[in-house]
DNA sequence: GAGCCGACCTAT
DNA sequence: TTAGATAGGTCGGCTC
């Protein structure tokens, strides 16, 4: 049903020159920025003395794959504050009048006036519960421009400033954190890739003379004005038509060498335009050079590089796409192509964002978090339009031991690159049209795997859907971390209850500093070591950290500070283990425990609309939502406990984890307790492991369907000991299990009766990314003859061979590369270790190839002499060629 | 060689 | 200016 299979977007628009028809359209992208001010139709508070005007621009698609440009205009930013003081401060209009004068006379630069407004109205903090639910006055500051929140904050801070007024006490302050795209978002109630409308008269088209974007539909509507739809329901949860240009680039470096854009030219670029949901595909490849003609893909010949660059350019501005992605793209091709282009002054080559005279720039950003460490990346930003680097998302959501597309496209794919050593790019280049060909085929599939991809891994469907439910714009999910998506819906949670959210003040040295533990977490039990030819049941909390806060009403809004107990009745209360106490849902429903329910109801319903729906794109998207919100809840606990966050609220999750423990010793000693010959049963049960929400439970009974059964009831059973929603559930049985120790098991997995569902693997060597290719897959295979053809001896004598065959030098080197992560910077680090030797020693080789921070490193251990330490023969297999033989092939 | 600790990665 | 949590196994380097 695609309108669009040309390469060129379509740009021509029935209603053009009118505003008589409403335009609708699914956005993509939310910036701030400066837009040019046409007085006829805009009209804007306190109107700026020059024709620039700070406004956002929403990019997007219609249904029909129109790109559209909605500057809109009006939305002022703003922060909170109070102090305890403020009662006096706010006795008199004259006073407010005199601290807004008093804070724009530090604010301010020059002639502008950077405090629009101050006005006092009813709030309450999130923090604390209280009796008083209207709450009490607030400060909202209006500020013209976004920069001058920052510039606010820091001066009401500092008490020195506000002396004249008789202030004393600093301010306390509230969503001075918040980002102004956020911020517009929330307000008004507009979430990630939602529609939008602008109604009929409503807006004014840009013409010709006054457009500032390349989109179709480029129009002016007042904040006020524009439509947010829901996007949870019909007939606005669908997805819009996108245009998805991939792309990919050769470079012709001197031999052996990586190419670097001082001096090695671009040879080659593909591009490959899609259309998603839709499985339309346009190939283009641009080439230095004759070309043969390349069936399905158009060829474009250039005789210069510079006429090639500027061809992909325009070509790129033609197309349009609302989304431009690749593989490796924001480190490595688009930083290269725009160093290229302004080496060789092709002036007008990065002109191809959305806004006209806006240049692509790509800049360094590092990124780090506990979970992902600590990451630097080039990032391009291309204003109007996506840049989705698909090797990021597959390291974001993927823990592969290796992130090369060939190795990924593999493992997701089954399908291979095609295979052209970096050595024969200058020669195939060199070459004639025909082997020029041969490379541009080669080029055109790294273009299209990025596509491939993207579909197989449902990244549209997963990316929209999270921006949906969790409110944030699809950039903040490509280049922020977890906590801004719990962050986005507390404020709107917040904010719809007249609350508001205190602005965390990192302290510089924080307790808990990094690298300490802040509070405990969960219990794992001991394990009972062993191999069990019974079968073991096991039993799980569904979802217990949010069932818990559920359960409990653990949210800030209901926590009572230590000391204020005393003022409710013991019936309001619930006392956590760890000592905090919390009011009671009659008291009031918090924040946190509205969000989990619905969220986790939310995925109920789409989970059972998935069985009702046959439109594949719809069950993508269904798909994707019920991933998205099971995500979600899962990361509310996170949220609260995270130290150097926005919100961290250590009574929350501390109690949170404090219940978990009871929980699973309650459980434990449940099963114990009951199931026993004493009560009937045929044997004694035992708890044989156990890891947070879950126990695994030996019955004794040697049938999997007798295990079966009893798991069942006995899960049913224990969820009656504690409050809703909590639930245990019976979800597997293992038979046999091979249980090594904490954290570390093997077995057949059994969730019917009638066969088993395979061979689970818990932290066995197998399963980890550290490990080379040959203990992994002779553990692999021990596991596989012990545990499935239950054969111990016959696992004896593999392993043997294999040793043997280690010995004699029949193992292949590809099976003896270690892999592991490069996790900071190499001064860093406190002890030597392989990788972190070899990436020192390929940086002084050649910089551009070295590992950087947060790469893999992939090595071997080279054979040395007994006063040599291991992590000095660390080698690249890579570069080891002249070095094989010297392969210590004993050192695994 | 014992024992401690840093580093990595995984379980939940 | 930015960042979900803690528990815990294994390995190798380092110190004594």
């Amino acid at each position: 049903m695609s309108t669009n299979q040309t390469w060129t977007r379509a740009i021509d628009v029935a209603d053009a020159a009118s505003n008589e028809t409403p335009v609708t359209f699914m956005q993509t992208s939310v910036e701030d920025a400066e837009v040019q001010a046409h007085t006829r139709s805009v009209r804007v508070e306190n109107s700026m003395v020059s024709g620039w005007v700070p406004a956002f621009r929403v990019f997007g698609v219609t249904r029909e794959s129109l790109s559209v440009c909605a500057h809109v205009h009006g939305f002022l930013p703003y922060l909170w504050c109070a102090t305890p003081e403020h009662a006096m401060l706010l006795a008199s209009e004259r006073q407010l009048t005199q601290f807004t004068k008093v804070l724009n006379s530090i604010v301010s630069e020059k002639a502008e006036k950077a405090v629009v407004r101050v006005e006092s109205l009813a709030r309450r903090s999130v923090m604390h519960h209280s009796r008083d639910a209207s709450g009490v006055a607030h400060l909202k500051i209006t500020l013209q421009r976004a920069s001058h929140i920052a510039k606010c904050r820091r001066a009401l801070l500092c008490v020195e400033n506000f002396k004249s007024l008789g202030l004393t006490l600093p301010f306390d302050l509230y969503e001075a954190d918040v980002d102004c795209t956020l911020r517009y978002m929330v307000d008004t109630g507009t979430v990630g890739c939602a529609w939008a409308t602008a109604p009929a008269k409503a807006y004014v088209l840009r013409t010709a003379e006054t457009r500032e974007t390349r989109c179709a539909i480029e129009l002016d509507v007042d904040h006020t004005k524009l439509i947010a739809h829901d996007a949870s329901v019909p007939p606005y949860d669908g997805i819009a038509p996108l245009r998805v240009l991939s792309f990919d680039i050769e470079c012709c470096a001197k031999e052996e060498h990586f190419p670097h854009p001082d001096v090695d030219p671009v040879i080659q670029i593909a591009s490959v335009l899609a259309e998603v949901p839709e499985r339309h595909e346009m190939r283009r490849v641009y080439t230095l050079g004759s070309c043969a003609n390349i069936p399905g893909a158009t060829v474009v010949a250039c005789d210069t590089e510079t006429a090639l660059l500027r061809a992909w350019s325009v070509d790129v501005i033609a197309a349009d796409p609302d989304m431009i992605v690749g593989y490796n793209v924001q480190n490595f091709d688009i930083d290269y192509l725009l160093k290229r282009a302004a080496n060789l002054r092709v002036d007008d080559f990065a002109l191809f964002g959305r806004v006209r005279r806006k240049r692509v720039e790509s800049k360094e950003a590092t990124f780090s978090s506990k979970a992902m460490g600590t990451r630097k990346n080039m990032r391009a930003t291309v204003d109007g339009r996506i840049v989705l680097d698909v090797m990021q998302i597959v390291q974001t959501e993927h823990k592969l031991s290796s992130y090369t597309l060939n190795h990924v496209s593999e493992r997701f794919l089954m399908e291979r690159k095609e295979d052209v050593h970096h050595s024969m790019i200058a020669k195939l280049h060199r070459g004639d049209r025909t082997t020029r060909q041969r490379l541009a085929v080669y080029c055109l599939k790294d273009a299209l795997l990025p596509v491939r991809l993207l579909r197989k891994l449902m990244i549209i469907f997963n990316l929209t859907e999270m921006a949906r439910v969790t409110g944030v714009p699809l950039s903040y999910l490509l280049h922020r971390g977890q906590s801004i998506k719990v962050f986005s819906q507390l404020l709107r949670r917040a904010n719809v209850a007249g609350m508001l959210l205190p602005t965390h003040e990192r302290s510089a040295e924080g307790e808990g500093g990094d690298g300490g533990v802040a509070y405990e977490g969960a219990t794992v039990l001991d394990a009972k070591a062993g191999f069990y030819e019974v079968p073991i049941a096991t039993l799980d909390f569904a979802s217990l950290y949010p069932s818990i806060m559920r359960a409990h009403n653990l949210c800030y809004t209901t926590l009572v500070p230590r000391g204020r107990e005393h003022e409710y009745a013991p019936d309001e209360l619930t006392v956590t283990p760890t000592g905090d106490r919390f009011v009671r849902s009659h008291v009031h429903r918090g924040l946190l425990p509205a969000i989990l329910d619905d969220l986790l109801t939310a995925r109920k319903r789409a989970r059972a609309l998935i069985k009702t729906t046959e439109d594949p794109t719809m069950r993508g998207v269904l798909e994707g939502r019920q991933l998205a919100l099971k995500l979600s809840a899962n990361s509310v606990y996170g949220f609260t406990g995270a130290t150097v966050g926005k919100l961290p609220c250590l009574p929350i999750s501390a109690s949170t984890t404090a219940f978990g423990r009871e929980m699973i010793d309650e459980t434990r000693r449940f099963v114990l307790q009951e199931y026993t010959v004493a009560n009937g049963y045929s044997h004694d049960a035992d708890v044989v492991y156990g890891d947070t929400d879950s126990v695994m439970v030996r019955f004794g009974c040697a049938d999997v369907t007798e295990a079966m059964r009893l798991g069942a009831l006995a899960a049913d059973r224990v969820t009656t000991l504690f409050p809703k929603p909590v639930q245990l559930e019976f979800e597997k049985v293992y038979h046999p299990y091979l249980l090594m120790g904490k954290k570390r098991y093997a077995g057949l997995m059994w969730t019917c009766a009638d066969r088993h569902d395979k061979l689970d693997t818990k932290g066995i060597e197998t399963v980890r990314r550290d490990n080379c290719a040959l203990v992994r897959r002779t553990i692999s295979e021990v596991l596989r003859r012990v545990l499935l053809k239950r054969d111990v001896q016959g696992s004896v004598r593999y392993v043997q061979e294999r040793v043997r065959d280690l010995l004699a030098g029949r193992v292949d080197i590809s099976e003896l590369v270690i892999t592991k992560g490069l996790t900071r910077d190499v001064s860093d680090y406190a002890t030597r270790s392989a990788h972190v030797e070899l990436a020192v020693k390929k940086r002084k080789r050649d910089a551009a190839t070295a590992p950087r921070v947060g790469d893999r490193v992939p090595y071997v251990i080279l054979r040395g002499h007994k006063a040599d330490k291991t992590y000095e023969l660390a080698e690249d297999p890579n570069d080891l060629r002249a070095a094989r033989e010297r392969m210590d092939t004993v050192e695994w």
